[in-house]
DNA sequence: ACTCGTTCTTGAACACGTTCAAAACTTCGC
DNA sequence: GCGAAGTTTTGAACGTGTTCAAGAACGAGT
């Protein structure tokens, strides 16, 4: 049979996603998680470090969710606009049963300390993957993104996604329906606005943001 | 004599922000803050509802401090590059003693229940004066800035200097190096960025995004 | 001076996340 | 089987933010 030691650690994990799902972050307390799971709240503890730490299972479970979902979602869009709807799009279906307690989790992801924080060090796999998803989504669109861009967008991109979750948290309309407005919104208007790049004037433009965002990234 | 009450509340709000500069959040616990102002604890709950009111505090304080400086910065400033530098500066001015500090600042502003929270309606006093601040840099600036970028410009330049703060609170370089030079390489960009506004192809892009912008907002 | 209503102050108590010494259970060499 | 070493589990205890019933101080009207 597995581990039992395993077996005990799923399950406070599953016991814990399900009730952030049910009853959101804060009213599921640690005691609670341990009495659902039927174990001690001590036992809890020796698997997970902290409360934060089950929201690292969460935020790695959402994100190979993500990645699937996106892969599927991406094979049959060449252009740009399109690859980038879908991949915002599953990126936000897979969050969506979280979304009443997605302020707690920003909260907690945001604060350097966090194990979740998407730009710290104990997160740096679950970040590489979600970057491959937009390197795929950029790479593989037809027509072309311009050479020079091709480096940075992936991130960029990323980044803007980081955006696009905080204004999803903050969107009480139903179903999130803003949020899907914006993303079907600016997918189009970012993809075009790379086109414009050609441009003589436009392209010196987008060199020294490109150039700044190197600056700044290596510090020096 | 000044209200005894109003005494009592200043010396909650003095020694609790003198905590945070000097130990930071997690270590001015409330019962600290009580004993070096020499009241209960339930006695600094009467005046602040939650440890968050004490952070409201501050976050009024710290953007009086940066209306005032930033008037001061503007005065001799007429290009908008030069103008958004000096709002951006004098904002990472006033923030400097807290910066320790500000990963559990943003962290408690962000949850929408926060009063602290920017975009929550506890804070639109607050919010307001900020962006006045924006406006006066856009309005006051010459060359002029395009008249139908004019009105969403100061939210959109506000919404960025978020995006600043964000990127300063994880910024460890010395001195916060590193968001300066972010500062000092962006603002001329989005000026140079601005004036592309005119070319043909590129104004209609703007237009979109204006129209994005504006759709997003007012929900619909 | 005395009362009544309001404002201010107190400190014990609560639930929470987290810690830890000790107990219970498992594994493995022999 | 047996004992020792490791692994897993327990629940009481700590410090935290917060609440609240009770009392103290104050002010105004008589």
């Amino acid at each position: 049979m597995a581990q039992k030691s395993e077996q005990t650690r799923q399950l406070v994990a599953d016991v814990a996603l399900k009730m952030f799902r049910e009853i959101g972050f804060e009213k599921t307390t640690m005691r609670a998680i341990a009495q659902e799971a039927g174990v001690s709240v001590g036992n809890a503890y020796y698997y997970f470090a902290s409360k934060d730490e089950l929201v690292q299972e969460l935020y790695i479970q959402v994100q190979d969710e993500h990645a699937v979902v996106a892969a599927q979602a991406l094979e049959n869009v060449q252009d740009l606009a399109g690859r980038l709807k879908a991949v915002l799009h599953t990126g936000i279906d897979v969050m969506a049963p979280y979304h009443q307690f997605g302020s707690d989790f920003i909260a907690t992801a945001i604060r350097p300390s966090s194990p979740v924080n998407p730009f710290g060090e104990a997160s740096t796999a679950a970040r590489e993957a979600s970057l491959a998803i937009f390197r795929s989504a950029v790479e593989g669109s037809s027509p072309a993104v311009a050479k020079k861009l091709r480096g940075d967008l992936p991130e960029l991109l990323w980044l803007a996604y980081m955006g696009v979750a905080l204004f999803w948290v903050y969107d009480r309309s139903e179903g999130q329906r803003r949020t899907r407005k914006l993303i079907n919104g600016a997918a189009p208007l970012v993809a075009r606005g790379l086109s414009l790049a050609k441009i003589p004037g436009v392209s010196k433009v987008f060199d020294d943001v490109l150039g700044l965002v190197r600056t700044v990234k290596e510090d020096s």
